[in-house]
DNA sequence: TGTGGATAAGATAACGTTGTCATATCGGAA
DNA sequence: TTCCGATATGACAACGTTATCTTATCCACA
């Protein structure tokens, strides 16, 4: 017994093969007796239809591509089930490729992609976004394109994103309003617009809080555990050091958890630590950590809810971030 | 200009469309002359073959389907890495399919991918490895299967796994090893057969030790750190409390860790701790944990590449794990 | 009563590959 | 020389859908 085909289908349900197309298609023209025949006859069948000839006969391939290069799972993981759902939803099918964007053969290997499966749409994230060549070769091909928060060329795809700046303005409130007055930054990786934003934010509270702006206060990170480590432990080290250091990821304040407790500095009774994202990490460390909640899944599923509503028409819409508080902060001398 | 395609191949080559498909599929009794004429033609248009057309005439669809029903962020983004990377390697595209266990749907589920995307093999992960039903459905239309770390009909399909008795084993005899006699076990969710062996391997390094099985001290988790910390928590209120702790995941470890930090145990002085998994968790949590590496990746990558190899020729991989010492263990009463 | 637009259904030609079969050439053994 | 298997290439059908075009009704309206 080999798979059903479209012509069994027709031939069980009476009908041409052409009215079972339309009823998969749900086209408009179909009496009501015509497609509940051939309903009939898909469910006995249990007939599926194939894509292969679906993409080569039509120009929809039903494919979307889903192009990272982001080593955080957690990140990755999220973003994927939120694209995967409203895909299935669609009938749609997910294609994820990573990718590595100092790769002299990235955009061949995109273009590849594209050709070989034919996608119907592509959606980006970060760093992937905001890599020029790329886009480039996206609009030669006139494929619909969202990208994830990106930082460049902002209104020549369709985008989701959150407002960075206004999150790491909310966190850095937060903080003064505990009382602290000396508050650390541990930025992120310059290849991640995100990282300049929160800066931004960051800075932008303390002004409005009255508060000068110390670079020293200021140290580069990486996004990654190890530099958040490296990171607080040349904040600690300052002649008046921070009492509340705000990580841009969830893994570099784990990193600064572990700095502290190695130099035997209690958080958060010695030191608040913040973080951003909101990932499993955050409530697995100890203590756990406050931080903004980033709504990774939500923002995968309107990505692909862009692409598939409006293709190619242009769109953009910003989630809501949350701040979360937990046990990792709390007033200065506690 | 659209997209090239094998006729406009086979016209700049001067050759029959039929030699240029010679050529892409690698076939035999093609002349160095013709091969190097296709090949200039290929890269001067930058042609990709049509996955689409490729499927719907040949009985390949060069594409490899990985189901998988795991909440672990980690587990699942280096499976994929595994699987992603051999499949490039091989010009082969993964699709991913998350699922669903409990769902009714999920044979039906299965059944309706394999149809559309005509897949050419199958991989899963625990826990769905071992559903009955998914697999008599993949018998049923005679598709090449790899399962990771099964736990039912083991010679049934070609799988890839760890030995997960000898591992716990080997973490608990280096428990005892360190002078623990009292060695707490946090075991894993039920679904998972991996659970059983963990056990199975902790109670053999007891045996061998001379050291006595105490039920108080296993209790039962579910993997996650909620189970973790509430496990740690009856074990540290026994009367007699272990001076190590064995869980059965990262996760767990770090759920322990969490409990000992609020009670105000010191780890490792007070209390060991062991993990298993080596996920990036491992790193992240105060202390770094002392694990169990399963070589995720590496699992991935086995997997593909019997599919590949292999096809329906059932064939089996065991690769290593390795015990990784960290900070979270050291000697009872330091 | 005739006309035309909306509705409904089918016949047939694509889509871009691979499978199958036919054909031609070459080298070595009988 | 003759024949045969190995090598090399091409013509053409087939894969399972959708697109396009055609045909047939039906109903409202002039």
């Amino acid at each position: 017994m080999t798979r059903a085909t479209i012509k069994d289908v027709s031939r069980v349900a009476g009908v041409s093969i052409k009215t079972v197309s339309r009823v998969l298609n749900k086209e408009r023209y179909v009496s009501d007796d015509m497609r509940q025949k051939v309903e009939e006859a898909v469910a006995r069948l249990n007939y599926h239809p194939s894509l292969a000839a679906r993409t080569l006969a039509g120009r929809r391939s039903f494919q979307i591509g889903l192009i990272h290069d982001n080593p955080s799972p957690y990140y990755i993981f999220n973003m994927q089930a939120g694209v995967g759902q409203r895909c299935r939803e669609a009938d749609f099918r997910m294609i994820v490729q990573p990718c590595d964007i100092n790769s002299p053969g990235l955009v061949d290997d995109i273009g590849a992609l594209i050709d070989q499966a034919q996608l119907d749409g592509i959606i980006m994230t970060p760093p992937v976004t905001d890599v020029g060549t790329a886009l480039a070769e996206l609009f030669r091909r006139k494929i619909p394109v969202v990208r994830v928060q990106p930082g460049t060329d902002l209104t020549a795809t369709s985008a989701v994103y959150i407002d960075n700046v206004q999150a790491a303005d909310d966190m850095t409130a937060y903080l003064i309003s505990l009382g602290h007055r000396r508050i650390g930054l541990v930025t992120g990786h310059a290849n991640y617009f995100a990282s300049g934003q929160r800066l931004t934010g960051y800075r932008q509270a303390l002004q409005r809080a009255g508060i000068g702006f110390d670079a020293a206060l200021v140290h580069p990170g990486q996004f990654d555990f190890q530099s958040g480590t490296a990171a607080a432990e040349a904040l600690l080290a300052l002649p008046e050091p921070p009492t509340a250091i705000f990580a841009s990821s969830d893994e570099m304040a784990a990193g600064v958890l572990a700095a502290a407790h190695r130099k035997g500095i209690s958080v958060p009774g010695q030191l608040s630590v913040a973080g951003f994202d909101d990932t499993d990490l955050a409530q697995v460390v100890w203590p756990s950590l406050t931080t903004i909640r980033q709504p990774i899944r939500d923002l995968g599923y309107a990505a692909a809810d862009l692409l598939l509503e409006f293709g190619e028409t242009i769109e953009r819409r910003q989630l809501p971030h949350e701040l979360i508080v937990r046990g990792s902060t709390a007033g200065p001398r506690a």
